[in-house]
DNA sequence: CTTCTGACA
DNA sequence: TGTCAGTA
């Protein structure tokens, strides 16, 4: 069996943008916003993994929807917020039991 | 690959 | 305001 789930790929941003259907200027002003923190080699080249390129296509359906960058930036810590705490209350219940 | 600048709707 | 093209 090869990888499953989380994939530990890295792409560079010509890649992701072509993968997401942008363009790179595009993905770099999203990271000015605080709406992504890929990862950067130590010459300071973006990679991206396959966490960062989801949150890109949710960026997308997002700006697709009305929503401006603000507003984007917002879903997605609420996003972030709420995957964390039902992971809290899964762990929760699982002791309970 | 990076940054910055300007034009467009 | 977000996108896109060109530049250094």
């Amino acid at each position: 069996m090869t990888d499953h789930g989380q994939e530990l790929g890295l792409y560079a941003i010509s890649v992701v943008a072509q993968l997401v259907g942008t363009g790179q200027q595009n993905i770099r002003l999203y990271e000015r916003r605080g709406l992504l923190t890929p990862d950067r080699t130590a010459g300071g080249t973006r990679q991206y993994s396959d966490a960062d390129l989801a949150v890109l296509r949710r960026i997308s359906e997002l700006l697709a929807e009305g929503l401006n960058l603000a507003g984007v930036a917002k879903v997605l810590e609420l996003e972030a917020v709420n995957a964390r705490l039902q992971g809290e209350l899964a762990l929760l219940r699982s002791r309970r039991a």
